[in-house]
DNA sequence: GCATCAAATCGCTGAATGACGAAATGACAG
DNA sequence: CTGTCATTTCGTCATTCAGCGATTTGATGC
């Protein structure tokens, strides 16, 4: 029981891991939207991915070549049921919650295929780093 | 604001400090209190109990040589509270947490002073490690 | 003052972990 | 069957962190 407690909470503990929870909570994505909004190597995202799922706070289906990710529903243990409640009532404010709804709106307006094929240079305008086009830091 | 989401559910996410955090659910604890409950070095508490308290998840106050950490009532940041409204309705059923509500009721038992000059061994019967008397593995 | 003692801090070590590139997997198209 | 491509796994590196002993801090009492 505290071995599972401290693997869910363990799972949110983390900032990339919680921004994905955070993105999963509009419905699922596909892990190259994923990959596309927090702008991170594939292999991270699906390493998170995977460390989620562990903890029953994710899950999974296959359509095709490519893998949607959801907040799990249904077979969550008694602590992701809790964890995935504190979530949806934080951080809604968050600045960096904000900018990655901002992106996955973008990333929406997008083909999946397209996605997959240039990344983040799919996206209409602004992409990228955060980048200093226009004046950034001299 | 993730800043403050990510140190408070680290604070969470370690198995000594969420058994803490629920020792403290039954009310304010000295120093060596905890330390007898959890048996972990001086040191290590400490640590952890300073980590809590950066976290907003508890508050202290000094009596003499003796310092008491108690649940965090007033100035905690809205992350420590839903944490500390989550842990209060997690882990209830948890081996290790009944077994340190066990403890506590014999540390309850014995004056702060007697604790502090022996440690586990002012504890009236069975201490120390999960020891191996009266048969334990051969 | 000065000794004492609880607690906190420092410095260290070993283990866990986030991030990545490279290679493996597995589903689909031809 | 073979190639392609999204995703996963593997191996590695740098960083973080739990735990401890040694030392320091700070309040108490003589």
């Amino acid at each position: 029981m505290l071995e599972t407690f401290e693997t869910v909470s363990k799972a949110v503990a983390d900032p990339s891991r919680a921004r994905i929870l955070k993105l999963l909570e509009g419905g699922e994505l596909c892990v190259c939207q994923i990959t596309a909004v927090l702008n991170l190597a594939p292999a991270t995202i699906s390493k998170h991915l995977a460390g989620l799922k562990t903890a029953g706070l994710l899950q999974q289906r296959r359509d095709g070549k490519w893998v949607y990710y959801r907040l799990a529903d249904r077979e969550l243990n008694a602590y992701a049921r809790g964890f995935l409640a504190l979530m949806r009532t934080s951080l809604q404010d968050d600045p960096t919650v904000a900018e990655d709804r901002r992106v996955l709106g973008m990333v929406n307006g997008v083909p999946v295929q397209t996605l997959c094929d240039q990344g983040r240079a799919a996206l209409p305008l602004m992409s990228q780093a955060p980048s200093t086009c226009c004046g950034g830091p001299s």
